[in-house]
RNA sequence: GCGCCCAUAGCUCAAUUGGAUAGAGCGUUUGACUACGGAUCAAAAGGUUAGGGGUUCGACUCCCUUUGGGCGCACCA
């Protein structure tokens, strides 16, 4: 990566002035009318060797040698204390090829293996937009992780054992409905239908819960209707998430956790690290150094039926023992990050699986522009298949010969259209889900990004020549910012790996294009001198690899039109 | 009641995790091209980063505090 390169060859720099610090940091300058990249060490090294950054800087720059010079066309000594570089042409197109050859410049690191928990929808109950941000954002944080090398298991973590499966059940006996007629129209109805019946009626409650229990206990009535439930709501959720181009490697839920809930509940008892309170089996996880309070997990209930945080905790010795990852991913809702931190406790306690091996990944809270949980008029969260066909509409009606694209292509543009909407926002901070709005095609939007690729894709096609396989030539501004920015891409990637955040590869991915876009309208391609064409050719080819590649983490695909 | 999170331009969001002049999109205003595809580009206006205090050479960022919002606190998941 860029930055690293320079971190070294600044860190020579200061050797030879004779200051010597254990870790360098150059980042971009975020003042590019000055220079491409800073270094802010100076303050450090000033108190450090307790001397003015003034007379760092000069000592620093007396001591910039040959090497250096190739590197760097320009460094200067800024009060209060900046080092401002600039780099040389010959580096920039050097490190641009190192981006054209490999991995786009990254090295794959230690193989480890991740589990990536996402999706968790619940069986019987529509998908709604709460769903869809965990299915982005665990997708593409899966991509991220697998371009880095790493090995990844993604499970979808149904929940398919609880109590609505209870409801949904007593409903379809109340209506006489016979398992073979069971289909996805009967489920959408009935679970509402009985789980606002349960709302006002503490009886009905309890009876849904019993049948629930017995499920649970295999009782084989209950199982056959279960089975039935889970293979039509299943086989309609892949469709939606086949439409979102999300996939799970693994389609294990609650129920899976099952077989294993006796297991843990007896290593919890041989640890002594459960105990009785009000007939449940709860596992205290505090911790003398908490500054706030943890209430205690509760293992099972006092009717004896075991609930979410046991089947989490089982899911998680079952995951360590099939697969013996390394880490293990939660892209939840952030509203269960108690939740979690319990569990992750439990199961450091319990020596299952240590705590700094189990992330919490939460996400906010998809809102509508009143600021509340996104809903429709009918005070519903509207259905995923409901909100695909209305951004679809809305797409269509924006321009007249979109109405003659190829379904496919209009498909691509609907993905493209919400995901870019939801992942330009940071993942763990609530955000306001306006359809109207994310279907505008321009601005910082999926079809500007997509827009820009067709468009480049189109004058590479004009060229009548054979593009060069490096450039030793920068013609002009633009054209030096562009190569510049593409120079990030490692950083860029790696950054969003640390930190999970698929955000930082949209946002930057954007930044690219309003640069491609100034760079085709500045400089005209078609009519420009052969070796312009050649180089010129070369930095497009080379930056639609990259976007081509960025939208694929952010798991968007490319229409053949726009 | 206890705790966690949040507050940035009219609206919706960023800010490389403590660095220089807080950046984008929408909206508003102005301009460019007989379009290598105008779903474009160039530019202007718009900010006491909710208020107050503190730490630091340096604060949107860290600490304290006030106000206003969201959420969570054992038998739902």
């Amino acid at each position: 990566m860029i930055t690293q390169k320079l971190e070294k060859y600044v860190k020579k720099l200061f050797l030879t002035s004779g200051y010597n610090i254990d870790k360098v940091t150059v980042n971009v300058s975020n003042r590019l009318d000055l220079c491409d990249y800073q270094c802010n060490d100076i303050f450090k090294l000033s108190k450090i060797y307790h001397q003015a950054p003034q007379v760092i800087g000069s000592n620093l720059l007396s001591n910039v040698d040959e090497e250096l010079k190739k590197v760097f066309s320009k460094i200067e000594f800024v009060l209060p204390g900046f080092i401002n570089l600039t780099l040389s042409d010959e580096f920039i197109n050097e490190n641009l090829e190192v981006i054209n050859n490999e991995n786009l410049g990254l090295k794959k690191e230690i193989k480890e293996k991740f589990i990536i928990d996402y999706g968790g929808p619940n069986v019987a109950k529509p998908l709604h937009v709460g769903h869809m941000r965990t299915a982005i954002v665990g997708e593409s944080i899966k991509r991220i992780i697998k371009f880095m090398g790493h090995e990844v298991i993604a499970d979808i973590h149904l929940g398919d054992y609880g109590l609505q499966i209870g409801q949904v059940i007593y409903g379809l006996e109340e209506e006489n409905i016979s398992i073979n007629d069971i289909n996805i129209d009967t489920l959408n109805r009935i679970y509402p239908k009985i789980s606002n019946l349960c709302k006002e009626d503490e009886k009905l409650k309890t009876c849904c819960a019993l049948i629930t229990k017995k499920l649970q206990d295999n009782d084989s009535k209950y199982q056959k209707y279960w089975k039935k439930i889970l293979e039509v709501s299943v086989s309609d959720m892949k469709k939606l998430y086949d439409y979102l181009d999300v996939h799970f490697d693994l389609w294990n839920g609650e129920s899976d956790a099952y077989p294993y809930l006796k297991q843990v509940e007896e290593i919890l008892q041989k640890k002594s690290l459960c105990q009785e309170s009000q007939g449940a089996l709860i596992v205290d996880v505090k911790k003398d150094t908490d500054t706030k309070e943890i209430p205690p997990l509760l293992y099972k209930k006092s009717n004896g039926a075991y609930l979410y945080a046991s089947t989490d905790l089982a899911t998680i010795f079952d995951r360590v023992n099939k697969y013996h990852p390394d880490h293990i991913l939660y892209v939840v809702d952030n509203r269960q990050e108690l939740h979690f931190e319990q569990v992750f406790r439990a199961a450091d306690l319990a020596d299952i699986y240590p705590y700094n091996n189990l992330e919490f990944l939460g996400y906010g809270t998809v809102n509508g522009t009143d600021n509340k949980p996104y809903k429709t008029r009918d005070g519903n969260a509207p259905s995923l298949q409901e909100l695909f066909e209305e951004t679809k509409k809305i797409f269509i009606s924006k321009k007249t010969s979109n109405e003659h694209m190829a379904q496919e292509d209009i498909d691509k543009i609907v993905n493209a259209i919400l995901k870019f909407a939801d992942l330009q926002n940071s993942r763990e901070k609530d955000y306001v889900f306006d359809l109207n709005k994310f279907s505008d095609v321009i601005g910082k939007t999926g079809p500007y990004i997509l827009y820009t690729y067709v468009r480049i894709n189109k004058i590479l096609k004009n060229l009548n020549i054979d593009v060069i396989k490096s450039s030793n030539k920068i013609y002009n501004d633009i054209d030096r910012k562009l190569r510049l920015k593409i120079l990030e891409v490692p950083e860029v990637i790696n950054n969003a790996y640390k930190a999970r955040k698929p955000v930082f590869i949209a946002d930057y991915i954007y930044n690219l294009c309003v640069l491609a876009n100034s760079f085709y309208q500045t400089n005209h391609v078609s009519t420009a001198s052969i070796d312009k064409q050649q180089n010129w050719g070369y930095v497009l080819q080379l930056l639609n690899r990259v976007i081509k590649q960025l939208l694929n983490l952010l798991v968007i695909d490319i229409p053949s039109k726009m």
